[in-house]
DNA sequence: GACAACCTGACC
DNA sequence: GGTCAGGTTGTC
């Protein structure tokens, strides 16, 4: 799924929706989404809801927290058709008879109950690097700074996508803002990272912004499963300038189509003509 | 680095 | 039948 911007759009819309609400059961249909502790959250009241990277934190005032990674498919609803569905595996019943439901097609998802305390300092989290964003007061990582990106990029040989997508380098970015953004530089994915120079590394850092910030605004990218919790699709998909749109003329300089090769798996787009 | 694994479904 | 999918991790 969700990359930064689908996952902050959660954020936004469960802090509204959740807190001041108190747990008052939780129903487990699937271990491997959460194996143990949710007897701990029962009685809880949540007073706030955070972002680390892709990671959604729901905070609850008996010092414990919810860590919720939601990887391809995974959705946090609290509205729309069919609910509960096929996939949902887990459901929260909050006060005020509402509930909040995990949904997961392929079960990447997980789901972890932890004290608060421990959050920074234990697994995913606490290897997070900081992240691309600006004017973000409830997000949980530092806010990557140009010369931290720089330096970062100067460090590796790896290629320049690779490292855009390496949550311990850089939080937040995933496939889709990770080829979006590239484009918007004119930097082809293969490049080496630290054969950047120093105008594309300033260029490369505010396409990041750029291209996360369009997608905030739009509310993040259904491209597949992603759904925000109150049931509405994002709309960033239909602003894709070259994600999914091998074989189309690149809209920027009419040159070339844009080419679809692999890189560490994963599908990545680029125009052969005017990402150098 | 490339690849498989974890899962299910959509599409060719 | 094969390939692909907003992610992450572990194995050559």
């Amino acid at each position: 799924m969700p990359e930064l911007p689908e996952v902050e759009t959660i954020r936004l819309q469960l802090e509204k929706f959740l807190v001041g609400r108190k747990i008052i059961a939780v129903e487990v249909r699937s271990r491997k989404i959460l194996a143990d502790g949710e007897k701990n959250l029962l009685g809880g009241k949540i007073i706030g809801v955070r972002r680390f990277g892709k990671v959604v934190v729901v905070d609850f005032d008996n010092d414990y927290s919810a860590l919720i990674h939601l990887k391809l498919t995974g959705q946090l609803v609290f509205q729309g058709p069919n609910l509960p569905g096929k996939h949902t595996h887990v459901i929260f019943s909050l006060s005020g008879g509402k509930k909040l439901y995990f949904n997961d097609l392929r079960k990447f998802g997980w789901i972890k109950i932890v004290k608060s305390d421990k959050l920074q300092v234990t697994g995913f989290i606490g290897k997070l690097g900081p992240e691309p964003f600006v004017g973000q007061a409830s997000s949980g990582q530092a806010p990557l700074t140009l010369e931290k990106f720089r330096e970062i990029l100067a460090k590796t040989s790896r290629s320049i996508k690779i490292v855009l997508m390496d949550q311990e380098k850089i939080s937040g970015l995933g496939n889709i803002y990770a080829n979006e953004a590239l484009w918007l530089a004119e930097i082809n994915p293969r490049r080496s990272s630290q054969s950047l120079s120093l105008s594309e590394q300033k260029t490369l850092f505010n396409s990041i912004l750029k291209v996360l910030k369009q997608g905030l605004r739009w509310g993040g990218a259904s491209d597949q499963a992603y759904l925000q919790p109150s049931g509405e699709e994002g709309k960033y998909q239909e602003h894709f300038l070259v994600y999914g749109r091998q074989g189309q003329i690149c809209p920027r300089c009419q040159k070339a189509k844009i080419a679809k090769i692999k890189l560490g798996g994963r599908g990545t787009y680029f125009c052969p003509f005017c990402q150098k």
